[in-house]
DNA sequence: ACCTATTGATAAAC
DNA sequence: TGTTTATCAATAGGT
């Protein structure tokens, strides 16, 4: 709904899928805590991510909201124990199936790890082969990418800088040129420092600082 | 929250609160509606009036959201047996670690494989990029391993066939010099073919037909 | 139920 | 994850 407004169906990109679940997630059980302050009704929300994490709101008791539920609903609960078996049973089933994809992810996972490859053949080989290059070349340019970033961003900075300084210059050199005032000052403190110093060897770092103080070659 | 927000406490007029109810819960809805959408999600939501009249909203069946809500919550199916109700909380905590063991791996997986690389610092492009590259050459290596290890069994193979040939040749003129009864054969055709040629010079070439043609001298 | 001024929610970008 | 910002969506109050 914002930025070009976007239609409901299902977010093919997972990335950005992950993150509208998380924000629209706190919108609705904002809503829902909303709703039951104001109109000082129980609301309860359940929300299964794909992923098939649990989040919940309940404006009080979850289960006495579902208990109530029940009631309404012509259903079934609350447990009854014939329904513990058959419910054990589907736990174990669901815990079989999450102990798979664990297997599956880990396989793959260690695959392109560099792991485990002694049961490939090569055609294995070489498609691990090209999505670990794949991703590499992903992975470089985001690298890259950050560092042109970043990079950017000194130089901009650098520039600032030297804008800034140039015109600190300029500033001063004003302010002398209309403050006569200022300059028996400078001319002690260029004193001071030629005393210790060789005067010849930096000469050119000397006229650096005197371009700060400018008003002295006019002494 | 329009025309001078509200604040989120209880309407106490009754008609706006009914009326903001109303609104509110079908937004409610339609919100929990798009998640669910839009994110793939199974949502549900629950909602008692102060009235006490119920209203629902499910992504799919009611009764199974509620059903699974049980299986993460420790709640429900208040088994008698304390044992039974102890192995479900088991059952349920092994499964909520399954479940974060299941997003670990699927973020670092995603990100082995390139996606999802736009909260990574420097830093962890950098660690993705070193692991990516050292499981590339793994790979590699035990690429180049097999296709070396094929070559070698083809040399081997070759050379076997060699001696192999080498050892057949040698058997059958030892079994030529054994088996008189084809001497006589071989005299004839001997015979015949002289009878045109220098007997002595081709010597050795003869040999080496009689090679292929002896099954020929035998008619 | 409809209208609309105004606040709220949020997609995209960082 | 948190922030910011530009937009679209929700809705309070009125009719």
């Amino acid at each position: 709904m914002v930025r070009g407004k976007i239609e409901i169906k299902k977010i093919e990109n997972v990335t950005s899928r992950q993150v509208t679940f998380s924000k629209r997630r706190s919108g609705l059980f904002k809503k829902a805590h909303e709703l039951s302050v104001l109109c000082d009704a129980q609301v309860a929300a359940i929300v299964f991510s794909q992923s098939g994490r649990l989040h919940e709101y309940s404006s009080s008791e979850m289960e006495k909201i579902i208990e109530r539920y029940g009631k309404f609903s012509n259903a079934f609960y609350v447990a009854e124990r014939p329904q513990v078996e058959r419910y054990l049973q589907e736990l174990k089933m669901e815990m079989n199936r999450m102990v798979k994809k664990i297997d599956l992810l880990e396989v793959h996972h260690r695959k392109l790890m560099g792991q485990g490859l002694d049961s490939c053949s090569v055609a294995e080989l070489q498609e691990i082969d090209t999505q670990i290059e794949k991703s590499l070349r992903i992975v470089r340019s985001r690298k890259a990418d950050l560092y042109a970033d970043q990079l950017k961003k000194l130089k901009e900075k650098e520039r600032e800088l030297l804008n800034e300084r140039k015109r600190l210059r300029e500033e001063q050199i004003r302010e002398m040129l209309t403050r006569p005032v200022v300059q028996p000052t400078l001319q002690i403190c260029d004193k001071g420092k030629t005393e210790g110093g060789c005067r010849t060897k930096h000469a050119s770092e000397v006229e650096t600082d005197l371009f700060i103080g400018l008003p002295v070659t006019r002494l």
